[in-house]
DNA sequence: TAGGCTTTGTGACTACAGTTACAATAGTTT
DNA sequence: AAACTATTGTAACTGTAGTCACAAAGCCTA
């Protein structure tokens, strides 16, 4: 475990942290699609993401959801965190995007870690940062963008963090993920196929040139 | 100075602490509508709302606009803390929605007591975890919610921030922070007039009962 | 009080997104 | 191969928000 710490944090956190992290943590491994948190859990753990990608989602009280963003090797999900030293529920859920791995650091460690390794104080400061700007860019998006460009981002994205130029999603699928309805994504979709952009294909999306 | 200190941040901060932020900080006052930040600038200090309400502004490169959140009485700049560690520019614009009073810490200083003061530390991470969930909620909605439903909440939360069932704004005003337009703003006071909720007058809305 | 500027009101139109309904196609199962 | 299911394609319609154009009303100033 302290080679997989090593390869992801290795660069921020001093020896002694990843000891530390190693004797306490505990290394656990999930499948694509499996769901890591619920909106309403009590968080137990800080998730240290080590390989892999997780898609975080907002749902509303009807049920409909919304893709905020996706943590990739190396980040931790600061609401959790937040959740953590708040101590209350989570106002997120947390989906496999691909297979991961993943470290989970007990809350009461994090804690004492804050105050005793500035390596981590500032990986916590960072991570927050992070998602606020991740944050804000999804604020942009849903602002500021029309659904055709909104899908199109979301495509490029999900080709960047899957590594793949087809992208494995019915239409339905990503509908929910940019809350809007299977139609119209099906409708948009074919019209990046006639420009030529994308091929489409049952289940699946090949990305020709976006 | 420590007075006002006091009364704001008494209850978080032990008194050393705040005789070292008297010491090395100063105070300033602002009139409604001044500009505190704008997008680009480089931030040089982080702010201690004393008094009033500070709105926070997003704004895409077209130069829409949309409100993100109010800061109030104990409220801090996440934004602005996020740069300053980070030492980059503000993504954000902060504008003095009443007159307001704050106290200004030199970054050096503040992150000195991150290390140093453990109710600091704190403050620092629940000022953090408040602007994630502010962000969350106006990802609700403008992702969840209809434009009559927004501009509602928008009338609500303006009349609790600024204590007065007078709301001083043209309609124009209005449409920027909800990055709307101006005629479809005037369409849905007058229905929410129609219905005895609110009172409309040049320059200014009488909330009824909302 | 006449003229000018700002703000508000409104009708008519456009555009985009969402809905309904149903057909067609591609896999899977029996 | 027939039957079934999940997925995709498409036409027709609706609704909300945004645009354009212009009138009316308030307020200020000369």
């Amino acid at each position: 475990m302290v080679n997989e710490l090593n390869k992801s944090f290795g660069e921020f956190f001093e020896s002694d942290l990843i000891q530390e992290i190693a004797k306490s943590s505990s290394l656990k491994e999930f499948s694509s699609g499996t769901k890591i948190i619920e909106i309403g859990d009590y968080i137990k753990g800080m998730p240290l993401l080590i390989s892999g990608a997780i898609k975080i989602l907002r749902e509303d009280n009807e049920g409909d959801e919304l893709l905020l963003y996706y943590l990739e090797h190396g980040d931790t999900c600061s609401m959790t965190m937040a959740c953590c030293l708040g101590d209350t529920k989570s106002e997120i859920r947390a989906v496999a995007e691909t297979d991961i791995k993943l470290v989970m650091v007990p809350i009461k460690k994090m804690e004492d870690w804050i105050g005793k390794y500035r390596s981590w104080r500032n990986f916590v400061f960072d991570s927050y940062h992070n998602r606020l700007n991740e944050l804000l860019h999804t604020v942009d998006s849903i602002a500021f963008m029309k659904m055709d460009e909104r899908l199109i981002e979301y495509l490029r994205e999900k080709s960047r963090i899957t590594q793949a130029k087809i992208i494995n999603n019915t239409h339905q699928e990503i509908a929910y993920d940019l809350h809007s309805s299977r139609v119209v994504i099906s409708r948009l979709l074919k019209k990046l196929e006639q420009m030529g952009k994308i091929s489409l294909h049952r289940n699946h999306i090949e990305i020709i040139d976006l």
